[in-house]
Parts: structure tokens; sequence; C-alpha cells
DNA sequence: ATCCTTATTGTGAGAAATTCAGAATATTGA
DNA sequence: TCAATATTCTGAATTTCTCACAATAAGGAT
């Protein structure tokens, strides 16, 4: 991979050198293939394997999609990207971890936004009794009509 | 249909009757298929597709596992049956419909648990902001460990 | 009780998303 | 620069679910 000042604009080299650390302090190569899945990811947050897929391949393009996926999972357990499933609809991967924040998805259209936790306290996690059950985390889906459906929605359909 | 009091077990009968009031005041008609799918789906809470057809075939055997996700769509639509999409994993069923109540699957074995909406009033559904989005409900998903997999978990193991 | 209308189910194919095994390739430490 | 092995590629397969159309059956009318 040839890195030149000239033909890659500054802030992406930046972030691929950041990424490149990343990846190192976690015990893995730094390959291009990574470097711009984690770039498109960056780049576009809730986008799908197909789309980042589509992204990549403006810098590589003979990517195949099943390496994306590979990829895709493997930065997932490394925590460095987050993958969120929405109901009857392909995952959705973002750069964004660490800060337990959720999503919001319009019913009608897809469309996907985060939403930060509800209060301050995430009071998702302490349910009335947990059956035993160890709880590590909670997230939380929104459904929603988002304000471009809102607007188009007629008010007769009951949603 | 045959209904026989002597070869059907009177709380099935009931809860047989019950559903086939339900769906004809919901302009559907009662087939044999339905109160199966319903019946199974009550029985067993959070069972895949899959695993109902299979126990709706001990009563229907030829029943086709087509039928089976045609019919709980269309129950779900009724919301007679809820639809659950944890991750990584087949949508499950439950009868339990109309409170909001959330789920608690283990990450190593799956096992999915239903959990009261943690304090009275529904705080998730509360986000700080909301981007213009108009919210509808919220699901709550809370990733765990059963207690089955905390006594079997060796602690060398980070999750 | 029987027939007819039409909702429902069955059949068979097929789409979409994702995973897997093994071969080829590229990164990194020496 | 080279070797070791992590990573990616290739191509097929799997799983879950959907669709179109034919066959069947529920429930009201006769």
């Amino acid at each position: 991979m040839q890195r030149s000042v000239t033909t890659t604009p500054s802030h992406e080299l930046v972030a691929s050198e950041e990424w490149g650390a990343r990846l190192r302090s976690l015990g893995r190569r730094v390959t291009k293939q990574r470097l711009a899945v984690l770039q498109a990811t960056d780049r576009r947050p809730h986008s799908s394997a197909d789309e980042i897929a589509a992204q990549v391949r403006e810098q590589l393009p003979s990517i195949s999609t099943q390496s994306v996926y590979v990829v895709l999972a493997d930065l997932t357990n490394l925590d460095l990207v987050r993958k969120f499933e929405p109901p009857a609809s392909p995952a959705l991967y973002e750069t964004r971890t660490g800060d337990n924040h959720h999503h919001a998805y319009c019913v009608r259209c897809g469309r996907v936004d985060d939403v930060d936790c509800a209060v301050g306290h995430a009071p998702c996690l302490t349910p009335s009794h947990d059956h035993g059950m160890q709880l590590l985390s909670a997230e939380v889906v929104y459904r929603g009509l988002c304000s471009a459906c809102q607007s188009r929605a007629d008010p007769e359909s009951r949603l």
C-alpha cells in the first residue's frame, strides 16, 4: 500500500494511522482491507455490510463481500466496531463503541439514528427481577417515525 | 376437525375455544393450523418458527414450515403473538403481548427470559433528545449470563 | 345438511444475509 | 530479504424467511 500525501486527504491519513495503531495494539496486523473497512464504517455510520463493501471497493475494487463480512466480524469482536441488528433488515455497523448509546429506527423508511442513554444512570440495567441472570448490558431499540416520514404520513393510516 | 371431549384434554379444549373467539373477533377464520400454532407458542414461549412447526406437527403431521411462517406473521400483525429477534439467531415467538415486557438472553447458551419493565414508568421512552423522531415504543434487550452458564463459566474467560 | 365464496394453507422455487473450508496472498518480525 | 503465519479470496453451502400460484377448507346462505 503506497501512502502518498498528495493523493490521500490528510484527515484520512491521520485516521488511517490511528486505526493502524489501534489494530496493532490489539494484536492485529494492519491491512489495507481492515483500514478501508474501518474508514468506510466511520464515514457512514449505520451502514450494512453490503454498503460498506461498496464503499471499500472505491479504494480496493477487488475486495470480496465475504472478506468484508470476516473483517467486520473480527472488528466487532475487538470492539472497534459495533454491530446493530434492526428488525427485518440486515445488520448495520458503526465505529462509535464504548459509550452505551442506543438506536431509533423509523418503522417506515428504516432510517436509523443514534440515541444517547435516556437518563444519566442507565435505568435499563436495573430490571425488577432478573431470574438469576447476571446482566452485562442492555440495548434499547426505539421504534419511531422519522420527521421526513411524519410529514409524508397520511393521517388515515394506523401505524 | 372433530372435537371429542374424550380425546382432547379439557384445558386445551378451553384454550382452543378462547383462541377461537379471539381469532373470530379479529375477523379471522378459526383453523386448526392457527389454533395449533397458538397453542404451541403458548406452551413454550420463546420458540423459533421451526420449533413451533415441530410442535404443531405432533397434531398436524403434514403442516409445512412455510405455513407456520405465514400463520405466525399474520398472528404477529394481529398482536396475538409477539416476535422477538435476538442477535444472531432466528426469531422467537410468544403469546404474551400487550404488556411491554422485555427480554434477557444468555450470550453463551442463547436462553431467553422475560423481564418486566425496569421501573414503573417506562424510562426508556424518554431519551435525552430524539432528532425529530416521533417515538412509538422501545424494546430493551438485556445481554447476560444465565445461572446455568454462570456456574459452568471458567473464570479465565473474559466475557 | 349442502353448497358456494373466499380466506387460508400447501407446494415448490427462490431471495437475502451470512458462514465455512481450503487455497492463495500479504504483513511483520527476524 | 525471508520465513512464519495471519489474513484474505474463492466458491459453495446454509439458514431463515418470502413469494406466486394451485389446492383446500371454514363459515354463511340456501
